[in-house]
DNA sequence: GTGAAAGCGCTAACAA
DNA sequence: TTGTTAGCGCTTTCAC
């Protein structure tokens, strides 16, 4: 490797040259070398390596029609991916995946509904094989995006489905947001609470509707008073905090459906003096570490593992596109499970 | 828009004929239209519209060799990535202002410096016209690869420089860590405290030299016990309280390197029932606003705005790479001012 | 101002 | 098994 100027790469024709062979030789064995005799693929291999040859992405992808990237798109109006260590965690899950099986990453910040048309032009471009998203909300227009533009998609969290394409259902890889909630319902009941409240999420969230659903199931008859609505903020979480204590008989325990309002709820407790997990238990939900550890007392949380869904969004996805094969059955979504972390509010 | 199967894109060469002119004209007017008499361009421009034709970005790069896309490479041996909102901020920044000039992002994760050869071979590849890059350690192999690939890099955070190379400077913009930590320590000093300890950061960051240098700056006399390591992480910063304490006549304020260590001291703080700021008080640094609000107390600390690194990175980059036409004066590197957000620790 | 034609670097029939 | 050949869709001289 001459260290000067990079200079013009070598193409295949050089490397062609080099080894004393032709062009589609060349080209047989730099993708894998089937049906190319032992020897010559040597010959091959070492004028490759002399000329630092790496093949042109964009060529092979003008004659392939494949590109080898896969857009990771996050939708969020604003708040969220600003404080959340989840994408963070999701991404790394994704991009070890990804980077195993030799696909790129692509990064679509979607900024807000305005911003539709220019993913919808970009994914319709060609420029990835498919796409992971995040984030749903009720009205968004991604899946319909995608569908119109044939490009396989899976989604990270269940996303609504008001009236399901005939086509092949959508894909998708989510927690088991209302298991994880009954756990902490009944965690909190094996504590001996009595009057156990409920922080739940956006309602146009389907994990939020989950959360909330496991909240029920353990207890269809709970006292309405005992139900608060935020917005998987903290402020939100303090105010329905804040709500619940000047309502009647108070709760002796509190479920919350994230750790960020959690959070919230625990800050009203301690400035209310109202003593944690001794008078009221506190149980949050996705164990967001750098938050769960930081409250005062230490947050019991549901755990999910997020990077693990990462991975198995981007599996998914990888074999959804090697289905031009058709090998193995179709992929299916794919639930995964919670465990309780208990720390100290509960 | 017939709703039915994707089907095969339209090409130039469709357009063309719709429009009843050379694929020449055509690819004109896509890129701009100058030298297309008005008439003309409109009639294209319809036919673009009416066929719903988008360029084959394949197809461009191999002719322009330019690929529109930008690469961000992240750098980091787990752990902060995973807990750090700080990333996600500045991700968010960088793909505002690429998104506004059109080009794409490619995010690099490095896993190791095993992985360091994957991310050479594809800078090498021609796959993105430039590079981004975070949390450099001094044995970064980055800056070397980037050079010897001849592509385009800003980083993120002040490299390390050993040797200056030759050429170009190396880009870079940071946050004014020296300037922060001498105001945070000014701070602690104004509320009339006398033995202001400091926990930084790991030594192979610059980031943590800078803000000790800071420390220093204001402090140059300071009793060496008052000066603890830690890694960033919490746990190391509770450590490093903890220490602090049992050492003679104790500190009576301490200025942790960030605000995860910040949290971690708080924690130990409480748990020894030491009044915060009563006795210590106690200043972070990064405004992560989900831990300095979740802290107890809140968390005093040193805003950097992180967003706005990213997109002055974006800018810096895109600057650079316009310098084929050589406009305006060489892109230099940029420090970012800092500010004390005051909650209630100090 | 517009069109014709060459070619970017690669893969995939098809022949040999 | 290996080589020859024909494009993939686009930009860009170069004539007109």
């Amino acid at each position: 490797m001459p260290d000067g100027i990079p200079g013009p790469r070598p193409t295949l024709e050089a490397v062609a040259a080099r080894a004393g062979v032709s062009r589609a030789t060349v080209s047989r064995v730099v993708n894998g070398g089937a049906g190319v005799r032992g020897p010559m693929a040597d010959k091959v291999r070492r004028a490759v390596e002399e000329l630092g040859y790496v093949p042109n992405h964009a060529a092979r992808t003008l004659v392939t029609r494949r590109t080898g990237a896969v857009a990771v798109v996050i939708a969020e109006p604003e708040t969220r991916i600003f404080s959340d260590p989840f994408f963070s965690r999701q991404i790394r899950g994704i991009s070890r995946e990804l980077t195993a099986r030799d696909y790129q990453l692509v990064l679509l910040l979607m900024d807000g509904p305005e911003d539709a048309e220019r993913i919808a032009r970009y994914l319709s471009g060609g420029h990835v094989d498919g796409v992971l998203a995040f984030s749903l909300h009720t009205d968004d227009p991604l899946p319909e995006i995608t569908r119109r533009a044939g490009i396989p998609a899976v989604y990270g969290g269940r996303p609504h489905t008001p009236a399901r394409p005939p086509g092949q259902p959508v894909l998708f890889v989510d927690a088991d947001n209302r298991g994880g909630a009954q756990t902490a319902v009944r965690h909190l009941l094996a504590l001996g609470r009595t009057r156990i409240a409920h922080i739940s999420g956006p309602a146009d969230q389907t994990s939020a509707v989950d959360r909330l659903l496991g909240y029920r199931d353990v207890l269809p008859a709970a006292d309405p008073d005992l139900l608060e609505r935020g917005d998987f903020t903290p402020e939100s979480g303090a105010r329905a905090m804040a709500r619940l204590l000047e309502r009647g008989p108070g709760p002796d325990a509190v479920f919350a459906a994230n750790d960020l309002m959690a959070s919230g709820a625990l800050r009203v407790l301690r400035e209310r003096g109202i003593e944690v997990p001794g008078r009221i238990a506190v149980v949050g939900f996705d164990d967001t570490v750098p938050v769960a550890e930081a409250t005062v007392p230490p947050l019991t949380t549901v755990n999910q593992d997020v990077e693990g869904q990462g991975r198995t969004m981007a599996r998914l996805l990888l074999r959804a596109l090697a289905r031009g094969g058709a090998d193995g059955g179709a992929p299916e979504s794919v639930v995964t499970p919670t465990v309780l972390v208990r720390r100290a509010s509960a």
